[in-house]
DNA sequence: TTAGTTATACTCATATTGAGCATTTAAATA
DNA sequence: TATTTAAATGCTCAATATGAGTATAACTAA
């Protein structure tokens, strides 16, 4: 890497590892003694001698990080602002931190971190219990009065506009995929407490709230990105199937989208979506006895990439 | 920058910059002397101690080398691969290239570098006049090959399904946006004449058929990425007003949706979903004179975005 | 005045979606 | 063994959206 002298560029390499467990989804959190606030992501330095891609240089240091043999993986997003990576204050080198998108279907096999929901950094996006409380409470107040306190017009109106397409404040409509919106605007606002950690000067204050835990470095933001990539994607790709065992109940997989998308959702509408669009196919076997009638048991058909264009499961909301 | 010695990262800025003129899409193409290999994107290197953002570092110097102030911007994709970039072999130095979407209304402000509708570099993305007759002719009969001779098993079925997916061989549905896909299994299939530049062992065979016009380093893959977004962007967010201008009629606006998808529409739906959809307004004035009965002009309804979740012109098909 | 050309309005069968009620099959319990 | 409870599964029905037209209106050019 050379002597670490100002302007030189690093590329870190940060992964949203995800899976789901009791219907919960949950990311890889790994323990950094030296993370200034909070948890972290696993993350690793990209390689330009040994790495031939990206994305080989990612799957090469979580397999020997975590022991995670990873199948699916997915390039997110690429951030290289400045100030918002404590690093990059000391060491006089600029941190580019591409993020990537992980899918592991069995979380046991990690060999270091933790999985943790990751509602509990984005308690706000979860609306199975209904509409958060925490919203109406704390958050949209906060961002209507930072809205409201800004005083150039045209910056004003736009960041209105912005506010009322990320938290459907004026459609009414919460559009689960705009998770990295949502996390600009706190951010932004000074909401959260990354945004309070970065500041240097003053132009934001703390305001004694921050909702959701907060993470080291930017990788709040790179997780937002991550749920929102994956909230999205489940509605034309059958990325879903990634996270699931090799055989399952319809419901396990309704309950398994129902977390991801933090939604809960018709049942009888699901069914009959993912079973007529030929994502599907029984094995013949049931599920182990539970009380009421027992389920059968599905497995995914890959053929029905060949056969249909947008392959995947829509979400038909509504309990 | 300091001394290129082993091991330097660069990380290289480059721009899709799109246009609509003419009901034909276009992108912004510079002359590079030392272009090894055709037409280049406009690109610059990204500055560690001058830019604060990789957005930022991309529109200070497409702003100094164009003239033009773009105003949509958006990241594509992040590529690392080592082997795509012809700078890499002998400077030591290792090129990222960052890839980003820009959108400008006027094409007529650009001082430098041509115009060049992106249907030169992919022909056989371009079905308004029915499906290509290349595709049949010369690109799946190759692909087709391609696939056939691939010894392994396993990664023969993954090729299958990928030619299947992407060129709709069994579904027998193009999906419009999967236009980077189809272009790295050209790529990889050795049928696109950057991969013959780009093989240093012989596991490519030049099959003396190379489609469309090439680019210089991995552009034309950076393009294929910006099309796809686009084409699939339109479809959820009213990315398309920002390639109109301010007044338009919606035949006009259906020639441009129809040049960015490569598809016919059906008018008389295409006309209710927009009208429907709340996306436009009358303005009360009518275009000016032409054979035939004058029509209406509208203007984007920009209030629309509060409105609904996702304001977009879905893409009814057939002529 | 008429033919040609394009915009716009309207129709209609079919598919998809949202919402709910009804039935089946098991375990748990009396 | 009969009954309750908890699911899974099956079915209906209205509302809406979509695909594919036909019909009419408003202009220009000859």
């Amino acid at each position: 890497m050379g002597t670490p002298d100002h302007g030189d560029i690093v590329v870190g390499l940060n992964a949203v590892i995800v899976t789901v467990t009791n219907e919960e989804p949950r990311v890889l959190i790994v323990q950094e003694p030296d993370a200034p606030s909070g948890d972290v992501l696993p993350f690793g330095l990209f390689d330009p001698i040994k790495d031939r891609t990206l994305e080989e240089g990612l799957r090469s240091w979580v397999v020997q990080q975590t022991d995670l043999e990873v199948g699916y993986v997915e390039q997110l997003y690429t951030f290289g602002n400045s100030g918002r990576d404590p690093r990059e204050r000391n060491s006089g080198q600029r941190f580019i931190s591409v993020g990537y998108l992980a899918l592991v279907r069995d979380a046991a096999t990690a060999t270091r971190g933790t999985w943790r929901s990751w509602y509990e950094y984005f308690p706000w996006e979860d609306w199975r219990e209904g509409r958060p409380g925490i919203l109406d409470a704390e958050i949209l107040p906060a961002l209507g009065s930072w809205v409201e306190d800004t005083p150039d017009a045209y910056l004003r109106a736009v960041r209105e506009e912005r506010l009322a397409l990320a938290f459907g404040v004026e459609s009414g409509a919460w559009t689960e995929d705009h998770v990295l919106d949502r996390f600009e605007l706190l951010y932004e606002a000074g909401i959260v407490s990354e945004a309070v950690r970065d500041a240097r000067n003053d132009d934001v204050t703390a305001p004694g709230l921050t909702p959701g835990k907060p993470m080291g470095f930017d990788h709040r933001r790179i997780l937002a990105t991550g749920m929102g990539r994956l909230r999205g994607k489940i509605q034309y790709r059958p990325v879903i199937f990634e996270l699931m065992p090799a055989e399952f109940t319809l419901f396990q997989l309704q309950c398994a989208a129902e977390g991801l998308a933090g939604l809960r959702l018709h049942k009888q509408n699901f069914r009959r979506l993912v079973e007529r669009g030929g994502l599907v196919e029984e094995t013949g076997r049931m599920e182990a006895s539970r009380p009421g009638r027992p389920a059968k048991l599905f497995r995914f058909r890959r053929n029905v990439l060949r056969e249909r264009p947008t392959p995947a499961v829509t979400l038909p909301r509504g309990g």
